[in-house]
Order: structure tokens, then C-alpha cells, then sequence
DNA sequence: CAGGCGATTGTTACCGGTAACATTCGTCTC
DNA sequence: GAGACGAATGTTACCGGTAACAATCGCCTG
């Protein structure tokens, strides 16, 4: 026995083979056959070939090859994701582990390619990448328009899922997302009812979706209230940017005294720009929230702790990517049985954000 | 033609099955064997036939298959990561990345496995599925002593290599790392520079490397500067739990005033409890730095927009991860051709971490 | 008791690549 | 001009699963 086991795997140099079915099946004494069988639970197995066959598997420490089963099958049970500059963007990273967990849970591999840039070339060859691994769909996160509207021109013929973008303008491409208007009208209802009439919007980079979103709510919500709108500043998602945006602000105000800012509070696209203002004001002696309110968006788990903790609204990430992984599998069960459902699972429901007040806001 | 594509496609029901090596060979009147020879750059191939063969592949919008490579090499060319309690880590999450896109860069493809818990279970689930993909290695991200002695303890035929721990206690696991010692060096030096003696330390979870590290580190500094150090207190690297841990120092100390706390600097093992610490403190009364100095580790994006903005440490993460691809890919090597590397690969340098000086350190 | 049927198992082919070896052909050498 | 050799290409087998169909067996039905 310990000279075949020896034999068997030789000596030094070349790595033992994985035993296959064949191998167990000789073990067992039964077909090949029956052991794809108990493999994939077949029911007409007696019991006692099952347990034979599962004793021969134990001993030979036989584990499936997904290569072969890929191959056989013609399936990869694996789905893509682009992920589109996660690297600081708490939502975005948030979105692709939930998109993972997600697949998991459902029986599917995932498999993530990195965005470093958006310009085609980059685009296409992660879109390469990722089929060039036969993903059965893909999902795409952080949508930007640019990223989108040069995706729909790839030639694909997978489905694809975009998490948290725009259902107009997406040439078509299904979108999960969280409710934007509702997360803007939450924030600014809240702003309105502490009695500001002059906020300002620092939104996210013009290309971004939910920029576009929060962008196009913050007007439409302001006009709704008989309030105006000041042109937008536009940051880049991250601290820095807002810090730069919030010192050009009370530079450009001259004096740094509450009464020579043109607005009372600031609406700021995340979390983190929020932070960049807050200390940009304070650098400029200006206090948070006495002399201008701020509110952000995302809250990230530092939110709470920011100084002053900040009144934000709260997207939930998680539910984001289970949403987007349950649609694009429907759509892969669709491609192979076109009436299998019905079509109406596209138009998902929107997960609803929450407000969360803290002390960034001050009335007015 | 027009026809010819349509009927290939059939209509509606069944996919048209993808072109292979062998559709392609047939229209370009080859060998399949010339079409693989031409897939994989053989020298001995007429410029005439490749043409003719790209041209084919081409008009067939031919795509080898990843499932039949696999199976035929008998390699996967994929890297496994397992990922621990990755969500709110900006380290981990941002080594993940790293070692996605470095495997990427060499040539291979990374899954990667989130770990929700440290229970054995969880692990060896973890572990399974990434083998159940092939994996030809796996890096371990975020690494516990818990989980690193676990996997030690199982049984494992793929090189194993991980992100930023301890070089004992791995239970012989190869560890790339950020040179942690230097790091808290830095910032002890500079804390004992400004003529702080009573430094207090806010420890990571007892069961983490990085956070073992540090506390031990923070140690050897003080006793070797001929300063006596206080036990650290444990968060759980969030800004909740630094927030929990500052108020129950004020607390303790009775009267917030400066002469009554029993330290006079704070050195936090991440950025987020310092930023936990600093509401806390200041939430009690008390000005940072002014009543107390606190510096952090890691240097998160947000670090420099904290209020005030943090003195701190900054790892290279992205150089972490590449070196983790790095020693991962000549184990695997190493395996096809045991004398094909020194082994001394294995005992990477440490990545050398960045003093940061901002403003939460104040002379004393 | 023949035919039928369901449960259980085996046989053979196939998925789409790569590896190893065979073949063909032109040219060079002696 | 025959043999050698290298370049270019073809043939066949194989990787490790699954699918489709066949075969065997026991029992039920008419």
C-alpha cells in the first residue's frame, strides 16, 4: 500500500496526476459514468455504489477539475466584473464585494478586472479580459457615461448588469441602483426644513452617473421648492478635491465671516469631499456648522466621526450588488430559455437610501 | 452570405455555438494544429498560412477557449486570494487590488475569497473554493494569526504566500510585508522627538499580525528609549471603536482637563481609531493636539483632511501586493522545476513604510 | 408467461484545446 | 544525384468531465 501510494507519486520530480473520475471509477469498480453521477446527485444511484464510489473519492483525494466540467458542459458558471477606478471609492469597492459574495451565493465564480483608465483601449481590454475567461455576463460598477455608452458600442454577446447608473442613456444596458432623487430629496428636504434657501451643490465628476443623478435632483428639487440653483462644483470624489473646492470657495468670498458667503449650507456629491470642505472652511476660520451647513452622501463608516459628525444619506452597497447579481443571472437563464421569465425582472425596484442626521447641519 | 449567417445562428432558440480552432482550421484550409501553432506563436509558420489563419479566426470572431487550454495544460493560470474581513479595511482592500492587477500583469488571472468569519469552517469553505477553481497558488490577504495557523493546519498542495504578517508564527507560510517595526520606529521617534514620554497605544484586534506588530514594536521603542509603556487597549480598527476607547479614557480620567489624563500622545494603529480617538477627545473638551497628540498608521486618502490633519505612517500597498504576486509565482515555478529559482525569493526585503508629518502631533 | 417499464449502470462520443510524432518538401552537402 | 536536414504542416491521442443512448435486471400487468 505505502509502496503503491509511494509509486504512484513518484519521487522528486514530476507532481503526482489528480486522480480523475476514471481513477476512482477503477477504484471503485464501477463506470466512469457513475461517478459523474454521484457527482452531480443523480437519483437512481443505489446507495451502496454511492457510498463506494464517495469512499474511493475520499481515498484518492479526488476533486473535480472545473477545467473539464467548463469544457463538457460549455458553461464557465463564472461572471465578470468591471470595476471602473474602485481603488479609493468606498461605494464602488463596497459594490464589487457585495457583487462577489452575491455570485457566490448563487452558484456563480466571479471574476474582477480593473479599470485604470477609460479610454477605449482600456475599456475594450478589459472587456477582453473578461471574456477571454468565457464570463457567462457581466456586471459593471461604477458606471461612468463615457464607460457605458463605449461599452454598448463593443460588440458583446454576453448580458451585462450596470450597478448604480442612470436607466436612461445607458444604451439599453440594465441598471440596479439606489434610489438618487430619493437620497437628494431626503437631504435637501432636510436642509430646506432647517430653513437654508442658499445651497450650494460640489457634485462628482461629470461623467459619473450618480454625479449626473444627485446633479440633476439637487436641481430639480431646489426648483421644486421655489429655491435657485447655483452653478455646481465639480470635485472628484475624493477629500482633496472638496479641500481645494472649499478653499477657492472662501477665497473667492473674501473675508472669511459668515456673511460674505453667498450660500448657507453645502450639499456635498460623497462623504469624503464633504470631509475636504469641512476642513477647508475651518482652515479659513470659519465654523462648521455655525457658519455654513454641510451635508455629504454614501455615509462611509467614518462619517460618524468626522468633526462635526456628518449628516449624510446611506446607500446600501450590499443589496446594490445582490440586486445586480440577481438580475444578470436571470438574464443568463434567459439567453438559454428565452421565455423562462418574464422580462419585467429588468425593471428592478430601486433600493431606497436613508437619512442620517448628525451635526453637520445647523438652522438657519 | 446574409443567409449563410443566419441559418449559422439559427433563430431565436439555440445559441450559435462559438467558433473553435477546428471551424477555424476549415476555412482557412488548414490543420487545427496550424491554427493552435498560430494561437501560440510557433516560430515555423509561413507568413502566408498566419495570415490566412488570422484572417479566418477573425471572420469567425473566433475566441480560444479558456476551459479547453485549462483542461489541456493541465494549468489554470489563476491565483487565488483569500481575503479576510476585507469591507472596511482600506489596507487589505487596497493589497487586494494590488495583487489583482500585478497577477494580471503577469500573465495570470486572481479569484479572489471573502471571508466573512475566522471560524474553521469558514476557512476551509474559503480554501475549497478557490481549489475548486484550480488555483495554482493562493495569497492571503489581511492575515491573522488565527486564520494563518488554520490554514497551516490544512492540507494544502499550492504554494501559499501572505500580505503583510509576522515571518515566525506562520506556521511556515512565506510573508511579504511592510517593514512594521520601521514604521512604528518612525513614529515613536518623532513622538519622543517632540518630548512626549507617557505614549499610550490603541492596539488593532489582538489576533491580527500587523496589530501584533505594532504593539510589539511599540514596546521595544519605549523600553529601548528608556520609557516605560502602558498596556495598549484593543479596537477593532474602526473609527467606532477608537471613538468607544477615547471616551472611556476621558471618562476614567475624571475631569477633562489636560493635567489629568495619564498620557500625553496617543499612538493609534490605524488611521480610523485615531480618527474615533479625536472625536472622543474632543468631544470631552479637549483640543488635539494641543491637550493631546495623536498619530496613526497607514495614511488613508483622508488622513490629511482630519481635523486636525494626521501625522501618520504610509504603507505602499500596491507595492505589497506585486510582491506577493511576485514570490507566489516563483513557488509555482518552483514546483514545475524544483531548481529553477534561488530559494532565497523567499525572504523578500520589506516594503519600507513613510513618515508623514501633519498636524496632530503638538510639542509637549 | 410475454411485454413493458422504471431503476441502475455501462458504452461511446464529444467538448476545444495542446503534445508528440509523422509526413512532405525544398535545399544543401558531398 | 542521393542522403541529410530543417521548415512547415498534418495526424492521432489525450486532458477529465458530461450527454445520449444502450443494456441489464427485477417486477408488474394482462
Amino acid at each position: 500500500m505505502q509502496e503503491a501510494i509511494e509509486s504512484r507519486e513518484g519521487r522528486g520530480r514530476s507532481r503526482p496526476r489528480p486522480a480523475s473520475i476514471r481513477d476512482v471509477a477503477r477504484l471503485a469498480g464501477v463506470s466512469h459514468q457513475t461517478v459523474s453521477r454521484v457527482l452531480n446527485g443523480h437519483p437512481s444511484i443505489r446507495d451502496v455504489t454511492k457510498a463506494r464510489v464517495l469512499a474511493a473519492m475520499d481515498e484518492l483525494q479526488f476533486r473535480p477539475s472545473r477545467a473539464a466540467r467548463m469544457l463538457s458542459m460549455r458553461r464557465s458558471e463564472t461572471i465578470g466584473v468591471l470595476a471602473a477606478a474602485v481603488g479609493s471609492h468606498y461605494g464602488p469597492a463596497s459594490s464589487v464585494s457585495a457583487v462577489e459574495d452575491a455570485a457566490r451565493e448563487r452558484g456563480y465564480y466571479a471574476t474582477v478586472a480593473h479599470l485604470a483608465s477609460v479610454a477605449p483601449g482600456a475599456i475594450s481590454a478589459a472587456i477582453e479580459d473578461l471574456l477571454s475567461q468565457d464570463v457567462e455576463g457581466i456586471v459593471i460598477v461604477a458606471p461612468r457615461t463615457t464607460v457605458l455608452s463605449r461599452l454598448a458600442a463593443l460588440p458583446m454577446n454576453v448580458p451585462i448588469v450596470a450597478a448604480q447608473g442612470e436607466h436612461r442613456g445607458t444604451g439599453g444596458i440594465p441598471v440596479a441602483s439606489v434610489n438618487q432623487e430619493a437620497g437628494v430629496r431626503l437631504l435637501l428636504g432636510y436642509l430646506i426644513g432647517q430653513g437654508h434657501k442658499r445651497i450650494l451643490h460640489v457634485a462628482g465628476p461629470p461623467d459619473w452617473n450618480d454625479a449626473q443623478s444627485r446633479l440633476r435632483a439637487y436641481k430639480a428639487e431646489l426648483s421644486a421648492a421655489g429655491l435657485s440653483w447655483s452653478p455646481p462644483l465639480f470635485g472628484d470624489w475624493t477629500a482633496d478635491s472638496g479641500f481645494e473646492i472649499g478653499r477657492a470657495l472662501v477665497q473667492q468670498a473674501g473675508r472669511s465671516s459668515r456673511a460674505d458667503l453667498p450660500f448657507t449650507a453645502v450639499f456635498s456629491s460623497n462623504d469624503q469631499m464633504a470631509l475636504g470642505l469641512i476642513h477647508a472652511f475651518r482652515a479659513a476660520g470659519l465654523d462648521v456648522p455655525r457658519d455654513v451647513s454641510i451635508v455629504g452622501f454614501d455615509d462611509i463608516p467614518e462619517s460618524a466621526h468626522f468633526w462635526p459628525p456628518l449628516t449624510t444619506v446611506r446607500q446600501d452597497f450590499s443589496q446594490l450588488g445582490a440586486r445586480c447579481v440577481t438580475m444578470l443571472i436571470d438574464a443568463i437563464r434567459r439567453l438559454e430559455d428565452p421565455d423562462a421569465l418574464p422580462a419585467e425582472a429588468l425593471a428592478a425596484a430601486p433600493v431606497e437610501p436613508q437619512l442620517v442626521i448628525r451635526d453637520s447641519v445647523a438652522p438657519v
